[in-house]
DNA sequence: GCGCCGATTGGCT
DNA sequence: GCCAATCGGCGCC
């Protein structure tokens, strides 16, 4: 079955059971979410069909003292709302025009600060993220969910998800098991604030959208 | 109102 | 490695 999990990723599933990642999680500093979302499992049951993947690799953004934060400043628009709302919410933004990025709400209500899902490794619904990615059946399934477009496309995450609590709704986060060492980089494609450290890595994993 | 730019990706030189 | 695609937000006229 081409849908088998890889390797030891197996924890969603014995995990299966378990419920979603509760608000208290995401009730804290992004930088701290961020590390501790390494190894989460996101499941998604959208369209009917169900994939999931195990998050290695997030990136914090800050609120107010973040300039690469599109809740810098706590400036409010149409597009960052959800930033503002309850911590668990999903926030999903389109990006140049065209791809979607998928980040989860922290600390209390009105912070706006929020973790940037960037990489997962599939686990599950492999050939259904293919069709969604207009990937062949072929190699490389590296390049299905490397990257915040890449990933949102694979599980079919859209701005239908945004500003919805993620316990409640179609795409959930699931507490994965313990990962290897975790890595904090700089963030990737920003250039305000470009020097924090504050994209986190599983050390090591293929299925980064870069090393 | 106008123009520029972005938390990206994929295709081509 | 370079660049187009594509569009809402934001700065500035």
């Amino acid at each position: 079955m081409t849908d088998a999990p890889h390797g030891a990723a197996r924890a969603g599933r014995r995990g299966a059971a378990t419920s979603p990642l509760p608000a208290a999680f995401f009730d804290r500093p992004p930088q701290v979410v961020a590390r501790e979302l390494l190894g989460a499992v996101v499941v998604s049951e959208l369209d009917g069909v169900r994939t999931a993947g195990r998050v290695v690799e997030t990136e914090a953004y800050l609120a107010l003292e973040d300039p690469a934060s599109h809740g810098h400043g706590a400036r409010r628009s149409a597009r960052n709302a959800a930033m503002f709302g309850a911590p668990g919410d999903w926030y999903v933004y389109r990006i140049y025009g065209m791809h979607w990025c998928a980040n989860l709400v922290c600390e209390p209500e009105e912070t706006a600060s929020a973790v940037l899902l960037r990489a997962l490794e599939p686990l599950e619904g492999l050939d259904t993220m293919r069709a969604r990615r207009g990937l062949a059946t072929g190699r490389d399934d590296r390049l299905l969910c490397a990257g915040p477009g890449r990933l949102c496309a694979a599980l079919g995450i859209t701005r239908a998800l945004d500003a919805q609590p993620m316990a409640a709704s179609a795409v959930r986060v699931l507490a994965g098991a313990p990962v290897g060492p975790v890595r904090a980089t700089t963030r990737v494609g920003i250039t305000k604030a470009a020097d924090l450290p504050l994209r986190f890595v599983v050390d090591g994993s293929r299925w980064l959208s870069r090393g």
